[in-house]
DNA sequence: CGCGACATTGAGTTTATTCAAATACGGTGG
DNA sequence: CCACCGTATTTGAATAAACTCAATGTCGCG
């Protein structure tokens, strides 16, 4: 378990919305320059080492997270303290947009990969998107993207065989990427994924590389077989 | 398996939003009398017998519905064909929302209990909540709490040993009524919305009668055992 | 009554889990 | 630079859980 690391403390300063480098994929895609004078709230960029915690599951909070490099993951847990990974959150997804609608976060959000978030005022977001009909249709866009990836991690990664769960999980991390390279997670944060134990997850992986599904290019790089793969998560 | 029904075939009538015995728990609740005149496409209302398919993955809709009462079930194919359930929708229930967002529908839902729905035109719910906060902001807790509800199938559902599973699933199937009776859906249905096989959701069923947390009372009317089923869930 | 659909049960097999031990790895301090 | 420590990973062996395939039982309906 790595040391809590208060986030407050990483501010790295306000951030430049108009010139964001992500602003084409960004919640704030389609405001026009009038719109951010509008913004007198500064957004806080903050970069987060892997390990911290961006929000707890139940804090009320103000603001949701534009992300704009590493990996969180957003955990749950049950009664008797096993934990969940629910979904993922990296480049230029948003978490905690529940609390738009006046909820407690609902999950504990967790840095995997050194993180960059940009910290989004649900005050400020209201009032654009009051103004902005192309905001207000971005927020459901960011609902309805999150809803078909908690479908997806249902249907694809907690049905069928360790050995399916795995090969699905690895096909997903290089979805939308030219490279068919990735790095792992921890076995542990694996297993939490897929709904097996950090063993099973263990034995997979290892078993992936024996049978060259998997080859570590460098640390924690590796190159995917991607085609004996889906036949791998197909049966 | 049943036959499919057309649903269009079914139509009952239009709906009288305004005197809507539900209103107070639906979409429109926070709608005034006057927003309810700009209604001139009518709001259609459909009752669709256990079996029949309200609509299906992939088909481009222009309507969302309202659940008056019954029960469907949300339903993903994997490559191989297999079946999961990601979310059950029940009365008060919205279902449809994606194509507000220009989405196919992402699940076939299929009825399991006779089920009166509402439809609701995607225009009409655009047209309102362009002049109603309060529908729009009504749209966005729909979406979150569908969310909700599937990070909970995950920790929940998809977690743990077929006990607890079946466990909590039954748990839910009472939450936030008075009586703890229930009826229970085919094993089939079940071991699709737990992950498990349909014997094994047998086996289960059988031994939590033969334990008595499940008593039946009339043909598939089942007395639930509460305390010890929350023991059950948990360890 | 008999058919068909669904539920239950059984036996054998496979898969995943548990618990324990051994190994690799990264970073720290001597 | 190396020894050492703590942590994560891998592996092993035994056990438990779930799955498969097959058979039997049950219920409702024509």
């Amino acid at each position: 378990m790595v040391k809590n690391v208060s986030f407050k403390e990483a501010r790295d300063g306000e951030a430049d919305c108009l010139n964001c480098s992500l602003r084409e994929s960004v919640l704030f895609a389609e405001l026009k320059e009038e719109d951010f004078e509008q913004l007198h709230d500064p957004i806080d960029q903050y970069t987060l080492p892997a390990g911290s915690t961006l929000y707890h599951a139940g804090d009320k909070g103000d603001r949701m997270y534009t992300v704009r490099s590493g990996t969180l993951k957003l955990v749950q847990y049950l009664p008797d303290g096993s934990q969940r990974i629910v979904r993922l959150i990296r480049s230029t997804d948003i978490t905690g947009l529940e609390c738009i609608v006046g909820e407690t976060y609902q999950h504990d959000a967790i840095v995997l990969q050194e993180t960059e978030v940009c910290a989004l005022p649900v005050r400020v977001v209201e009032e654009l998107s009051k103004e902005n009909p192309a905001l207000y249709r971005e927020l459901l866009n960011r609902w309805q993207r999150a809803l078909n990836e908690a479908d997806a991690w249902l249907t694809e990664l907690s049905t069928g065989s360790a050995k399916q769960r795995v090969a699905r999980l690895l096909l997903r991390l290089v979805r939308n990427t030219q490279e068919s390279q990735c790095n792992l997670f921890a076995r542990e944060d694996m297993g939490a994924m897929l709904g097996i134990t950090t063993e099973t997850a263990s034995r997979t992986i290892a078993e992936f590389k024996r049978q060259s599904l998997l080859v570590e290019t460098s640390p924690n790089q590796f190159l995917l077989d991607i085609p004996n793969l889906h036949r791998t998560a197909e049966d």
